[in-house]
DNA sequence: AGCCTTTGGTAATGACGATTTTCACAAGTT
DNA sequence: AACTTGTGAAAATCGTCATTACCAAAGGCT
C-alpha cells in the first residue's frame, strides 16, 4: 500500500489527483453547471480514471461540498488574518477592512462566487446545511464586529444577528449579480456599495421613522460607553 | 377536439390538470427537492397521466419556471396594488408599505421563498436568466421609490441601482434563512429588519466615514435634507 | 342504441450515466 | 531476473427515468 512510484510518494500522487479533480470540478461546475457535469467529464479533464475518482470522492456532490468549504474557508482565513493585523484599530475601520478583504478575495476568480452562490444552492439537504453553517459563521463574525463598534460607542447597543444575516444576503446578492453580469460590473463599485450598506446598517439608530426597528437588546434605555472601555483587547 | 366531458368544457379540464400539476410541483419541489422529484411522482400526486403532463409542460424545468414566475408576479402585483392605494403618501411611508406587503405576501407560505430562493437557483441558464429579469424588476422598483424619496428631499439624490440590488439580496438572504430555520423565526422580526435596512440604506448620506460610498449621480449637494442622519448616528 | 371521438392509465422503449470489474503494465523488491 | 503489488485505462454492467406507444373505457352524437 505504500510504494514510491515514479519518484513520488503515493501520498503525493494521491493528493495531486485529488487537487486536479477539484480544479476540474470548479471549472466544469461553473461553466457546464453542476447538474449537467458528468463524472467522466471531470475525470477526463483532470486526467484521472473513474477508479481514481472514487478513491477520492464518493460522488459529484462530494466534490461540490469540498469546493464550497474550501472557498469559504479561504475567504474567512484571509479576513481573520487581515483583521488580526489591525487588531487595535477603531471599530469602523475594522469593518471596512473586513469587507475589502472579503470582496477582494472572492472576486479574484468569478468562478468562486458562481460556485458558492449559484451552483451550490438547492442541491441537497447536506449542502443546504453546510450553507447554513457558513452563513452562521459569517453572521457571527459581522455581529461580533458590530458589537465591538457598539462598545466603542460608534453604534447602538443592540442585537445584530438578523442585521448580520441580512448583510450576508446583501453581499451574496451583489456578488451573484456581479458574476452574472455580461459587461462585468466594476469590483470597486460592488465593494463600495457593500461597505456603505454595512456601515449604515450597523450605525443606524434603533428607531427609524418612529418605528421600532429591532427587538431584543437594550437600546433606548441608557446605552453604550460600556465598562469594558474602548481600546481594550477583545476576545478572539 | 372540443367536446364537453363530464359537464365541463375541455378547456376547463385542461386548466384544472395544469393547475393540479403546478400545485403538485410546488409541493414536491419544496419537500423532495427539485432534483430528486420525478415526473411520475408529480403526475401521481396531481392525479394526471404522464401523457397529460406532456400536453401541458415540456419538462420538469418548465413547471419550475412557471412557478417561479407566478410567485414573483403575485408578489409584484400585490405590491403595486397596495402602493397605488397610497399614491400620494410620503415617500418613506410608501417604502415601508412596499416592504410590508412583500414580506406578508411571500411568507404566507414558506414554500414560496423556498422555491424562489433555493430550488430555482443554479438549475439552468434559462432559469438564471429569468432570475436576472426579476431581480432587475424588483431593483428598478426599489430604485424608483428611492428616487421618489430623493425628490421629496428625504434621501440624497444619487444612483440607487446597486443599492437596490443589494437590498434585494438582503431580502433574499433573510427569507432564505427564515424558511430554513427549524423553530421558525418570527415574521415580524424579518420584516422589521428588512425595513430598517432598506430605510437606512436609502437615507444614508453619500459619504460615510470620509469614504466615497457611491459613484454616479450628483451627490453632496442636496444631501442635507434629512434630519438627524446616520452620519451622526449614535445611540441615544 | 350504437358508433366514434377523446381521454386516461399502463406498459414498452430507449438513452444516459454512475459504478464496478477486468486487464495489462510499470515499478519496486529480493 | 523473476516476482509481487499498486496503478491506470477502458470496457461491461446495472439502474434509473424520461418519453412514447398502446389499449381500454367513458361520454356525447345521430
Amino acid at each position: 500500500m505504500a510504494r514510491t512510484y515514479g519518484g513520488v510518494a503515493p501520498e503525493q500522487r494521491r493528493a495531486d489527483r485529488r487537487q486536479r479533480l477539484l480544479v476540474a470540478g470548479l471549472e466544469l461546475f461553473t461553466s457546464t453547471g453542476f447538474r449537467h457535469t458528468k463524472i467522466t467529464e471531470m475525470c477526463a479533464r483532470a486526467g484521472v480514471s473513474t477508479r481514481n475518482f472514487y478513491e477520492e470522492f464518493t460522488s459529484k456532490e462530494d466534490v461540490l461540498r469540498t469546493l464550497h468549504d474550501q472557498i469559504n474557508s479561504l475567504a474567512l482565513a484571509h479576513v481573520t488574518a487581515e483583521l488580526d493585523k489591525v487588531a487595535d484599530a477603531d471599530a469602523l475601520t475594522r469593518i471596512s477592512k473586513l469587507l475589502d478583504v472579503f470582496i477582494a478575495t472572492v472576486t479574484v476568480d468569478p468562478r468562486m462566487p458562481r460556485l458558492n452562490y449559484v451552483e451550490a444552492v438547492g442541491v441537497s439537504p447536506e449542502l443546504e446545511a453546510q450553507h447554513q453553517v457558513w452563513v452562521d459563521r459569517w453572521a457571527n463574525f459581522i455581529a461580533a464586529e458590530a458589537t465591538r463598534a457598539a462598545e466603542h460607542g460608534v453604534a447602538p447597543v443592540r442585537d445584530y444577528r438578523l442585521t448580520a444575516i441580512a448583510l450576508v444576503g446583501a453581499g451574496t446578492g451583489l456578488l451573484r449579480e456581479w458574476q452574472a453580469h455580461d459587461p462585468p460590473l466594476p469590483v470597486e463599485e460592488i465593494g463600495a456599495e457593500f461597505r456603505a450598506m454595512m456601515l449604515s446598517a450597523i450605525m443606524r439608530p434603533v428607531k427609524i421613522l418612529d418605528i421600532e426597528g429591532n427587538r431584543g437588546a437594550s437600546s433606548d434605555v441608557e446605552e453604550s460607553s460600556r465598562e469594558g472601555g474602548p481600546g481594550g483587547t477583545r476576545p478572539t
